[in-house]
DNA sequence: TCCGTTCTACGAAGAGTTTCGTATATTGTA
DNA sequence: TACAATATACGAAACTCTTCGTAGAACGGA
């Protein structure tokens, strides 16, 4: 199969994993993204085949240091993060993000500071859907 | 390995084309499936198979009709939808229900009618947050 | 120089997902 | 009854994801 390497694909669960801690911490070298894991232990081949594989696939860059390689992500979280969202909306609530977004707030209650939060931002957005009709 | 019948697990993407396809004509056999498909073009074995293995797994009940059978999700769209939310919440917002939402806002520009929707919603979560401090 | 340490590279195994070819059973009809 | 159509069951291939063992290169100190 052909590899498209014209836009990154969505990273999958271990992967994101890994860019989890690379955005805490870019240009980590394998050790010490070894060293600073929370989740489950993972050998230090494995988390080096991960990145070896990332990088191929463009998730991540790498810059030599000495004999080591120091990693970061290639995309940020921000932009991570929305391309995982838009993936779920189009694939389970047929592209409205409102059924989302009610479905998150149903799922995971937010307290009282973040449903402010939230409310704020969305009357933003209603001042800004107003001036542009698209 | 072993298998947990407790709770369904969240179905892969050909799964959830599957379940929505159910959710719309429950009681479907796999012809009929077939025939109503919009996505890209499967065999005939090939989404039975899919229906023998989600019926294993427990994500599709079916019942016999004659020689062939007719199966129906068996989890609702809305659960299996908060499950997926659920997930995804988990994994790329460090269980933050708040910053999902702002990316789902920023990544599918919702309609005024929508954006209105979704802040009537989040009055009713304020008010209820309000009642219950845990 | 020689040895121990630490790094990358490579290959492959195991699990899960998705696809489909083939075999077999059942039904309806001429 | 015999045939054609249509169904399920089964097994395996192709692909992806995840894990790790082994090999070999590079570095630093005794």
């Amino acid at each position: 199969m052909e590899e498209d390497l014209s836009k990154p694909r969505n990273p999958t669960p271990a992967e994101l994993e890994i860019l989890r801690a690379l955005w805490k911490s870019p240009g980590s070298t394998v050790r010490e993204l070894m060293e600073s894991s929370t989740g489950k232990p993972q050998g230090y081949t494995t988390l080096l085949k991960m990145l070896q594989i990332m990088h191929e696939k463009g998730l991540v860059e790498r810059q030599e240091d000495g004999k080591a390689h120091r990693y970061s992500a290639a995309s940020g979280q921000s932009e991570t993060r929305t391309g995982l969202v838009t993936d779920l909306i189009n694939r389970a609530f047929e592209g409205a993000a409102k059924t989302l977004v009610m479905h998150a707030l149903a799922a995971k209650r937010p307290s009282r500071e973040e449903l402010a939060e939230i409310r704020k931002m969305l009357e933003m957005y209603e001042e800004r859907t107003e001036e542009e009709p698209k």
